[in-house]
DNA sequence: TAGCTTACTAAGCGCTTGCTTAGCCACTGA
DNA sequence: TCAGTGGCTAAGCAAGCGCTTAGTAAGCTA
């Protein structure tokens, strides 16, 4: 757990800080936002409840650092997939793939990503809001590149929504340790995914 | 909203606890079951706050009545389309149209079913964590069916699970007054998903 | 070694939470 | 006519909430 914080809040070098955003994606993830405490998070990190004050302002601003960081990794793989080299169906899979991993993987911080949005304070909410508006324009934009070029045939605003629809849900369900392991599901749902496009 | 509500729940008699059951239905789907008070929801329902203990032996009591309610009728709907007359694709066309259509419709309600499974006490958690492994082996079994015949071709585990997203994942980004309407969603859906699948 | 900073804790404040209690009032049936 | 019943409210309790305060102890700087 710990590993997978590290490598996802590399800005975050204080160890106690880490340790207490590892703590707070756990239980954010599994309980949710609301039926958290501030020293369930602390105890978690081995911390007296008022430690968490000396690194975060609020408990929303340790909830708006993990999304806000999550949305930006999301797009990042999004993004350098679109922009990868290959036909739109080529780069397609690439993109739902690693979406589908990324979200199998990670699928504690994707559930804070996808379902505790209405949680964050506004500033935060709209900064997120927009790069998940930016998220889901590059999506349509590649599907649409398909569409022209003639290997992709639908309505590229619907299928978008499906494609990230099915790439995003796997945070609801997927669990560790579940099978197919979360490359193997990601080039399955790529699968689906091209000749859900109508792709050759 | 009552409208939405009075037919959801049919059973409830009492014009009191259905003004309750809209009111949470309204507060849990825009705020979370957590983040909701007993307060809100006797409040919005015109009423004191003790007043939804007369009807209700607890807060999760509320919850609990709405997601079985809604899961229920899923499980109804998904059944039906797939006892229908037709092959497995024509079944899988209403299936999807239908199931797609109803998270939109009912997206409020369908909010609490899917992301608020875990705020249920753990007797309400088993009724409904068996309706929904119904309802999966449903769609499992359709596919499957259209495999055998020849009209699918895919794995019938990893498809049902992807057409079940795709259905459910509409609760969590469709508002009121969103376009396309449910019902013109719902067949566009089934379209992907029958292209999806592998069909003719 | 004095003075300052950083990371932490023990204690607790003011408020909100889910839920209970005691009682009121309109209605019902005998 | 009047006891009983069902649906409701005013008031409030105990517990738990996010966050603050005051202080400690260790480490750095000069």
């Amino acid at each position: 757990m710990n590993d997978i914080v590290a490598d996802q809040f590399p800005a975050v070098t204080a160890a106690a800080a880490r340790r207490l955003m590892a703590a707070a994606v756990d239980s954010f993830s599994e309980r949710g936002y609301h039926a958290t405490t501030t020293r369930d998070i602390a105890t978690a990190a081995g911390m007296s409840p008022a430690a968490l004050y000396v690194h975060f302002p609020s408990k929303a601003a340790v909830l708006a650092a993990i999304s806000r960081n999550g949305h930006e990794q999301a797009l990042a793989l999004v993004e350098s997939a679109a922009a990868g080299p290959g036909d739109p169906p080529a780069r397609m899979r690439v993109l739902v793939t690693e979406m589908a991993a990324w979200h199998a993987t990670r699928h504690q911080i994707a559930r804070i990503v996808q379902y505790e949005i209405n949680a964050l304070p506004s500033a935060d909410y709209a900064t997120v809001a927009d790069l998940r508006l930016r998220t889901e324009r590059v999506v349509r934009a590649l599907i649409a590149e398909g569409v022209a070029s003639g290997q992709f045939d639908c309505d590229a605003r619907t299928a978008a929504r499906a494609v990230l629809s099915l790439c995003v849900d796997i945070a609801r369900w997927y669990t560790t340790g579940a099978t197919p392991k979360p490359l193997e599901l990601g080039s399955r749902y790529a699968e689906l995914v091209i000749s859900m496009l109508g792709g050759r």
